[in-house]
RNA sequence: GCCUCUGUAGCUCAACGGAGAGAGCACUGGUCUUCGGAACCAGGGAUGGGGGUUCGAUUCCCUCCAGAGGCACCA
């Protein structure tokens, strides 16, 4: 890459000014500033001022390496610049052989493959609860872990997606305990129902609270290998999986395994780490349960309750020594909300001392919750918000729109259309912003048509779309002697969509990537709008704005793929 | 009480310690002999308070204030 090139030659500069720091490169802010910039000058002049006593100020410091700097292949002007900044132009010809390398699609897919190549990821997302409906904290999980997962695919990794469905745990006792106790019949059982009774033994408990000795009863009985208990948690698991799997469908996501948390206990996995925590003389007895101390953590991690039932924590465990066996990860990566900051904590302390990995191979993305504007959506106050209710609010509002589209859209083709909208709109919400955030839930921004939303991105991608099917295709083109503004605008920004896709893996930031396709979807409807591409005098020109064309929709389309989004070619 | 996260424009958000702090929405005024107006252009407006470190702080440190989350037998 060039930016490495640039680098490299500018910090050998630097060492013969006699200052030995690390060439840092940025974007500037200003067009004005050129491609590249590194504040080089600034930080080296402290260190230098005094053997150099002739050297007065910063400036005097950049325009001295820009002067040593040979020329470099693809740059066109280097200037210094106050206070003391180095700014680097790229040349056209180098900007147009970078947007060409990307309309070799597959090509530059190998390209990015090289990024990552050899080293293995597991993602760790979604993971709803079983027998509780899909909330909108869960969508914002998969859609957050799934971009990640399509983020580091696209750069070479080899990329292994987990559904940690939270199948096992005490709620199951409490839920057993209730169908038993109101007799319900296992072939009526639903997800409304289970939450229903869910909700109900938590009323139960505020008057009787020796009813949780109920619940923890029996999900020991569970573990124990109770057949009734076994057959009741079952029903509740396969009516669950269907729900489930209706969803994802909807949201158009697969992910590739969901092991859940019960696997470990079916696996045998908990007792391995169990064993694992006493060879190592890590577990100690505390008020009856077995812990272990971690070094910094006032409290103690929780392997096994004092009645024996295993906890969270101990499967996570468990699945962390199963990962390592099976896949021998490089990173595991949990997408998981932010409450469960010192869970992880926990687990990761406990892992490195059980030996299973290093910590700093494990990393929690802690997204902020969604609240309402008045404060969080709880379950036990009746203030949920399903995920069903909100897509079939965007539906109907998507479909209200495309009513209004002025393509001639057949029904199905109008009801696809919707779909993608709405659904579109539902991720980038959770995308366009900082993860760890809270999100207010606001009906008009996460269903926004205009400005920073799905849409505006979609109809883009059509607009362009709609040009290139009008022109011919072309793979490659010719600098005009003079660009415009708008053209030079588009050349500058697409050489940058690589460094995009890498800082947003390697950041666990898909909001880099929602705005940099914003920005280039931004630049690309103010050259529309002042530009014609077809039908030009010039058939040079006509070519050259195709290939421009082009250039965007790749990227867009790319982009919108990798944050889960479908690209509409009409709308 | 202790720990973590968050305070930026009327609202919702950006900004590896760098150059007039950028966007979107809303508001006001404009653009069309249209390859798709779900578009484009222009305008006003902002770093919670106080210290400190630094050539330079929205960013790092301290403190106060405000909001959210967490603090072993839920996950």
């Amino acid at each position: 890459m060039i930016s490495e090139e640039i680098q490299r030659v500018a910090a050998a500069a630097g060492r013969s000014l006699g200052v030995k720091i690390p060439v840092q490169l940025d974007h500037p802010d200003r067009p004005d500033h050129g491609d590249y910039a590194t504040n080089w000058p600034l930080l080296a002049f402290s260190r230098l001022k005094k053997q150099r006593p002739e050297l007065t100020n910063p400036l005097d410091l950049a325009k001295l390496l820009t002067l040593k700097l040979p020329p470099i292949k693809g740059v066109t002007r280097v200037t210094a610049a106050p206070p003391g900044f180095v700014n680097f132009w790229l040349a056209p010809d180098y900007l147009l052989a970078q947007a060409a390398a990307i309309l070799d699609e597959e090509k530059f897919r190998q390209q990015l493959a090289k990024i990552g190549h050899g080293k293995t990821v597991v993602i760790d997302y979604s993971a709803p609860n079983i027998a509780k409906s899909f909330g909108i904290g869960h969508l914002r999980s998969t859609n957050i872990g799934q971009a990640i997962y399509n983020l580091y695919r696209l750069l070479g990794w080899r990329t292994i997606g987990d559904n940690h469905l939270g199948d096992w745990g005490t709620q199951f006792g409490r839920l057993i305990y209730m169908i038993k106790s109101k007799k319900v019949p296992l072939d009526k059982l639903t997800v409304a129902k289970l939450e229903e009774l869910y909700v109900e033994f938590h009323h139960r408990v505020a008057k009787n609270p020796r009813l949780e000795e109920e619940g923890r009863r029996w999900f020991r009985r569970l573990e124990e290998g109770d057949r009734e208990a076994k057959r009741i948690w079952q029903a509740c698991v396969r009516v669950s999986r269907a729900e489930f799997d209706r969803i994802y469908r909807l949201l158009g996501v697969k992910i590739d395994y969901a092991l859940g948390e019960s696997y470990y206990y079916f696996q045998g996995w908990m007792d391995q780490v169990l064993t694992d925590a006493r060879r190592r003389r890590l577990l100690q007895k505390s008020r009856g349960a077995l812990v272990m101390k971690l070094p910094g953590l006032e409290v103690p991690a929780m392997l096994v309750k004092s009645d024996g039932a295993t906890t969270y924590l101990l499967r996570d465990l468990a699945t962390i020594k199963f990962r390592v066996q099976k896949w021998h990860p490089d990173l595991i990566v949990y997408e998981v909300g932010g409450e469960q900051r010192l869970h992880f904590q926990q687990v990761f302390l406990a892992a490195e001392q059980l030996g299973y990995i290093s910590r700093r191979q494990l990393v929690h993305l802690g997204h902020g919750l969604i609240r309402s504007r008045r404060g969080k959506f709880s379950t036990r106050q009746g203030r949920t918000l399903h995920l069903e209710e909100v897509i079939n609010e965007g539906l109907r509002r998507a479909r209200q729109l495309v009513k209004r589209s002025g393509q001639n859209l057949s029904p199905a083709e109008k009801e696809a259309v919707a779909q993608a909208v709405a659904i579109g709109g539902i991720k980038f919400n959770d995308l366009k912003q900082e993860i760890q955030r809270d999100i207010v839930f606001d009906w008009e921004k996460i269903l926004a048509i205009e400005g920073y939303s799905a849409p505006y991105l979609q109809y883009t991608y059509a607009r362009g779309r709609s040009i290139l099917t009008r022109g011919d295709v072309v793979k490659t083109a010719r600098l005009p002697a003079r660009l415009n503004g708008e053209e030079l605008a588009l050349l500058r920004t697409y050489y940058q969509f690589p460094e995009v896709l890498i800082s947003a893996a390697s950041q666990f930031a898909p909001h880099f990537l929602a705005q940099y396709l914003f920005q280039l979807a931004q630049k690309f409807n103010l050259f529309y709008q002042k530009h014609r591409v077809l039908g030009l005098a010039d058939q040079k020109r006509t070519q050259f704005r195709l290939f421009l064309t082009q250039v965007t929709t790749v990227i867009l389309r790319l982009g919108l793929e990798t944050l889960g989004i479908q690209p509409l070619e009409k709308m």
